[in-house]
DNA sequence: ACAGCCGGATA
DNA sequence: TATCTGGCTGT
């Protein structure tokens, strides 16, 4: 790096981007009787693109009024819930500006730099390091939402890094506070207790799966 | 003129593929990069030169060391002076034989993609760089140099399933609560209201995208 | 025109 | 080795 300036665990303020990985759509279920409408502002929010181009839209405020529309949000429904994307913004040279995106696999604490390598490693269980020039993978498309069980030949990992995370005793609260509005960041909170850090990112990556394997229906 | 006179016309060298005069230059970014011609004293215009609105800006000056050849090519209008266009001839893959033109601004030495980047660049005075998505939006971009009046701007939408789920006006703060540990059940809550029944399901699908996608942000 | 992607350079 | 930038290809 010639560029003197940089903090190193953290992002460089940026832009940064919506992003990824919602699936569910709850249509189902009859519950009980009770079943009136919720109590939030639900809106149904449409126009979203795959591809972020410009959308010169800023949300300044953490209540916003109802008047500005911005679309949020482009589920990725090809990243396994618990991945982690991460944007970054080059600092220096002469393509700075430019953003990087790069996919973070908590369970194997690997790093992807595209979702080409992503997908290959979804489904081979190769990991990038180990693929050789002039091999190519065969034919691997999109994986599509509902990857559901039943071919797995995926290799097991060769190594496991542990999620900064307590499965086991898992804390029976916790606060999910909008910390940076404009650019959608959340830090948990467990009472007093802020956790940040690279903990932080553990933490995001451990409560998406818990909360969206036990409330919707996909798996993987 | 160390410069061994070529052919001493106006000659053109066909090139089925590439333009005329072009040549593809792969040098690296200076800091102080200056024009180059084609070749000694007399321009061979009528190559593919269109529109000479203005004169020669630059004037060649220095010598040219032979090694590297930056394309001349007959700057538009809309380009200040003193900025070079290069031409490149893709060389390899499906769209082999593509031109591709770069910008090339030898006061700063950056490189710029297309004229919409240029043109953002000469009036914001920023690079390419907040360009990448909706983040700040300098108030009012507006080419005023000559006419460029080629701006246009689409984007295509895909189509999307909506979640239950305001993404413009998210809160400010939820809290998970675990419901039933036994299960790993985790029920959202917004104070007092409790979010349950198939919101639930889309909340959650929300959140872990909202937190997974921005939990490595770091406030600064 | 621009995003994705990947090899090479660099620290 | 890990990270970052250059820059080319594909859409």
């Amino acid at each position: 790096m010639s560029n003197p300036v940089q903090p190193s665990t953290t992002d460089l303020p940026s832009d940064p981007l919506l992003k990824p990985e919602a699936f569910i759509d709850a249509n189902d279920q009859n519950q009980s009787a009770e079943l009136s409408e919720p109590s939030n502002g639900s809106i149904p929010n449409g126009a979203q693109s795959e591809t972020p181009a410009q959308g010169p839209d800023i949300s300044s405020s953490s209540a916003e009024p109802k008047g500005k529309r911005r679309v949020l949000v482009a589920p990725e429904t090809w990243l396994p819930a618990g991945w982690s994307i991460e944007d970054r913004v080059r600092s220096s040279g002469a393509t700075a500006g430019t953003v990087d995106r790069y996919y973070f696999d908590p369970s194997s604490g690997r790093k992807f730099r595209s979702k080409k390598e992503v997908l290959y490693y979804l489904e081979t269980g190769i990991p990038p390091s180990k693929r050789k020039k002039g091999a190519e993978a065969s034919g691997s498309e999109e994986v599509g939402t509902g990857n559901s069980g039943g071919n797995k030949q995926k290799k097991p990992d060769k190594k496991l890094k542990p999620l900064n995370f307590d499965f086991i005793n898992v804390p029976q609260k916790v606060d999910w506070l909008l910390t940076n509005a404009s650019e959608d960041s959340w830090t948990p909170f467990l009472g007093d207790d802020q956790v940040s850090g690279p903990t932080k990112q553990d933490w995001a990556a451990a409560f998406a799966s818990l909360i969206a394997s036990k409330s919707g229906q996909m798996m993987y």
